[in-house]
DNA sequence: AAGTGGTCTAGACCACCTT
DNA sequence: AGGTGGTCTAGACCACTTA
């Protein structure tokens, strides 16, 4: 862990957002990302707009908007929690990006320019560069960076959204479950087999090797998350739950 | 407007959600969808709130849940608007369906049970009666309902709620554009061929007869929304009778 | 029966656009 | 400056849960 995170000193850094909501919206999205409220927890409108000095309306319009990305299930007279996320779910946000990501890194593979592909290269080499030097932190956004790269050369900025809110998603688990080791070593080979393959505008072969990166992740983040299991439960306030049937 | 609001038969009940935001949501949803406020369109919270007869707050809330739906563009400060879309947004949605819904199409041929295969004759059945009795009204209902079944079968409800999305936001135009002459048969034997594709468990034609269905719809929808053109574009400085102060 | 906590109202406030 | 219209606050109201 980290040492001395100032813990109340930063009620100061909302200075960001334009509007209220916004910056209550950015502070419990990275509060969620950064797994310190986790996946199930829940989320008192009340406690947070006390906490933070406001009423309770900009709270609300902040956690609909989590809902609107998928990080927060909001029920009707019930509250909001964290999504909570098993197996199942984490599948099918693999799934998603196997299919989706794959689909553009194929069209990418014949709109790519010279000058593109060598944005790639440079990304990577930078990417290369934080593994060696054991800069873990700088791993995920360069990561990212470097698909998102592929993706908008498609020009279809629509799909992007989806695929970084799903990112979020699973970035939200990362925080969790950390990578296996030699998962980064791994990544490194996959991505040059792809920017090989984009180079040569072959299409279909970019594609499986993305299909191929993608359930390699999914492996490697299920295998983690099974090893630290018990977080994953969907919640355990024990018996309430039972009484369901009356 | 404002005047004789106790017996009114002609507003259609809202009763239907259990909150206020949920009402709102569901009324304005429905009236995107069916055309009544246009893409670009304008969306006042005074306004609505007033026509309703409630306070703004559950106005605001129901816009955040439409945005969250990609359907309403919320900026601050400057209010709400219908998305407005252009050729290259609607190639973005179509290209997001070919992606996903090929993906799960051609994972569905692996494990459809022959009575699901029977409940896809039956739904087609139905989607070819109501294309023969010339009862348009059903077939667009039938057609999702027979592309969300195959869906279902792959257990992947996050896929699907996004498909949902978009199939929404598709659905908003297409009260505008309808059909092309002659589609809705084309419609008909595209998906006898993929039934064909699923029951022998061929998932990759499967994936193909879907591929080249989504094209035939896109490149319809593109034709009939440039034949009926100014509505598309973002808007027109139409400030005709709106604001009327006598 | 009381408590917790989400929802709604009325109105003040303020950002942005028009004159 | 004036106006339009989005944003925020304080508190009442009410659904659901706990004793």
């Amino acid at each position: 862990m980290s040492s001395a995170p100032p813990p109340e000193a930063a009620e100061t850094d909302l200075a960001l957002g334009r509007t209220i909501y916004q910056r209550v919206h950015e502070r419990l999205r990275n509060d969620i990302l950064a797994g310190r409220i986790p996946p199930g927890g829940r989320l008192k409108i009340a406690d947070i707009a006390r906490r933070h000095g406001l009423s309770q309306m900009p709270v609300r319009e902040a956690l609909q908007q989590l809902q609107g990305e998928g990080l927060v299930i909001l029920s009707p007279n019930r509250g909001a929690r964290v999504r909570a996320m098993d197996a199942a779910f984490i599948r099918s946000l693999f799934d998603i990006r196997e299919a989706l990501e794959g689909f553009l890194t194929r069209q990418a593979a014949a709109c790519l320019t010279p000058a593109l592909i060598e944005q790639l290269r440079g990304l990577q080499r930078r990417y290369d560069a934080a593994v060696e030097s054991g800069d873990l932190r700088a791993c995920s956004p360069l990561n990212r960076e470097f698909h998102e790269a592929i993706l908008r050369a498609t020009g279809n900025h629509e799909a992007i959204r989806l695929l970084n809110q799903h990112t979020a998603l699973i970035a939200a688990l990362r925080g969790r479950a950390g990578y296996a080791p030699g998962r980064l070593a791994t990544i490194r080979q996959e991505h040059w087999a792809l920017i090989e393959a984009l180079e040569r505008g072959d299409g279909a072969a970019a594609q499986r090797v993305h299909a191929a990166h993608v359930r390699r992740a999914a492996e490697d983040m299920l295998a983690m998350l099974r090893a630290a299991a018990p977080v994953l439960l969907p919640e355990a306030r024990t018996r309430a739950g039972l009484l369901r049937r009356a």
